[in-house]
DNA sequence: TTGAAAGCGATACCAG
DNA sequence: CTGGTATCGCTTTCAA
């Protein structure tokens, strides 16, 4: 970065505090009580229109906003919903994902806090967390254990959401069917005649509460079947494709379950560049969906996880904070599917 | 989704209600300042070690967790740092870099909250970012005018950072100079021989903000030139992308600066669809230098911009905050350079 | 219709 | 070394 030498002409005016209702009060010549009613609306309480109009006047003049942290203290209870980030960078799905969740809570008048979690782990976290006397926390991925969820409660979490492929006791569960991703991949490469599999294993840490049950499902569909799977671990950069698309006249494999779109845009390009026919020689398949699929030649084929809306998601929290007494339930994410392209 | 019945025994316990200090003040046998000088280490204030561990034992057997509102309450000051989510749904890139910030803020000791400013607009959104006190606040692009950030300084603020292609009155500014990135793709295809340009307009609303300054650049390389330079409307999508290759005998254009890496993949992929080649026929340069443009065949020319890291900004933002009196001060972000690949 | 006052939870001063 | 207590800003009874 370059500094700019700044040419407006003075620094910052000095800071005047912040106004509070009791300044605000005091400019209209009322009580703080009637400022509060009026601000808020108060219905069980009848004001006349001049004070009214003498409080909003005297609130725009000071610049007057009330200050969220007296307000719930006060309450009792925030309309927090903590979002903890991931702590594997995922993929623009998952962005995606979060930014319309947001939204959807923020229609509902939800305040959306997202967490940084550096360093803490599990329960430790789980207690940074609850400082902030969160009304919800949706918990993506693994990565809290059933005394965590017990801490948020404890705490004033009136929901916990886990959001990923494992269930969490205690917590209400959004449960990511990989398992099945996996499976409907293989099933799709072997019903097509393909016979030596291969399935790529991200070497990014954090991605094995991913790729874990995918492989699981990828075995279980060629179970009593006379198809083999390979193992094909490969990290995303442009070397490590590189050396798996050199292996390939050692590993003869017709067919691969790339893990998701990405790497397998990465796959097949490295590939095509060592002279593979896709899908003659090869056939890929990627997860996802993403739109960057349909650009690749040949377009590629994928599984789509019918994902949540941020809407649906969004609505489950809230039932949830209504009902904190309801048993935690376990959604399963609606089917996965094939979408299949031109590549397998 | 699709509900899975829960065959866990019963639901959740009676909530019992949120343990506060003076609880585990009453269950050590002590005050709530010495639970507070404990729990806090304060060194001003000697405690004998017996107490401290009762005070310490208290608090874990009632699984105490201090009240983070309460606390800034009393403190006069939050360590919240406001990031209200771009309008636009912005790319990758961008995605990248606020988790990049998240983390080195978190570093700093500050707690990132992602504000989804669903609705509100300009100074009313404002309003809203103020009711949290944040202490400082990045704001994404413009939408915010300098009445607004008077509100947040107002209400506390001590630094407001703004990020885009625009200055703001009051705010430190991270200038990113979307202009030298139009002039410098555009002086690229010039100087390699290309005399009929064009140039991608996103028509996505929103991003104006980023494609008019862009252009503008572009118009200012080729000034006092003797080529021509075409706005090409282009949508996401591969209808519109097909559409615009369609029109390509009737433009006669040998060189395209496609606005980003994401338009240029679109649009490089109707155009070779089309039959034409790249570079011979049309040489195409993006922007943003994705991963993804290496991957392209040809591989994808861009611009890159020097983005600075989350670090650097949210070390930018603790100096501001550390020293709210500083003139606002105007950082342009590090030239914007080409990397020429093979589709120019 | 308005005002006085209690209290949410944590902290820091000042006495003891 | 430890305990009382005032205070932060706001909402909400209860009285007037």
């Amino acid at each position: 970065m370059v500094q700019i030498p700044n040419t407006s002409a003075a620094s910052t005016p000095a800071q005047r505090s912040v106004p509070t209702s009791a300044d605000v009060a005091r400019l209209a010549g009322v009580s703080r009580a009637t400022v509060s009613y009026v601000l808020n609306n108060t219905s069980a309480v009848r004001i006349s229109e001049p004070t009214r109009r003498r409080v909003h006047q005297a609130a725009k003049e000071l610049g007057y906003v009330p200050h969220a942290a007296a307000r719930s203290l006060r309450a009792g209870h925030s309309r927090i919903v903590l979002l903890p980030a991931p702590a594997v960078p995922v993929g623009s799905l998952y962005s995606q994902f979060i930014s319309d969740l947001q939204g959807a809570l923020g229609r509902l008048d939800y305040t959306v806090v997202h967490y940084g979690t550096a360093g803490l782990r599990g329960d430790d976290a789980a207690r940074a967390w609850a400082e902030l006397r969160p009304v919800a926390v949706i918990v993506p991925g693994p990565g809290l254990g059933a005394e965590g969820v017990a801490v948020l409660k404890r705490s004033g979490a009136r929901a916990v959401v886990t959001l990923g492929p494992e269930r969490l006791e205690g917590a209400h569960t959004l449960l990511m069917d990989h398992e099945a991703i996996g499976h409907r991949a293989v099933e799709h490469l072997r019903v097509r005649g393909r016979r030596r599999l291969g399935i790529v294993v991200p070497e990014e840490p954090g991605l094995e509460i991913f790729s874990r049950p995918r492989l699981a499902g990828a075995r279980r569909a060629l179970r009593g079947t006379d198809a083999t799977l390979t193992e094909l671990p490969l990290a995303y950069d442009e070397e490590s494709a590189a050396r798996l698309a050199a292996r390939r006249r050692e590993l003869r494999i017709d067919g691969v379950f790339a893990f998701n779109d990405e790497y397998a845009m990465l796959l097949m390009r490295a590939l095509q560049d060592d002279g593979v026919r896709i899908p003659e020689d090869t056939a890929v398949i990627g997860a996802d969906d993403l739109t960057l699929g349909r650009l690749l030649r040949p377009r590629l084929s994928t599984v789509r996880l019918e994902v949540p809306s941020g809407r649906e998601l969004a609505e489950l929290v809230d039932r949830a904070v209504r009902d904190p007494g309801a048993a935690p339930e376990t959604y399963r994410v609606l089917d996965s599917a094939v979408v299949h392209r031109e590549s397998s």
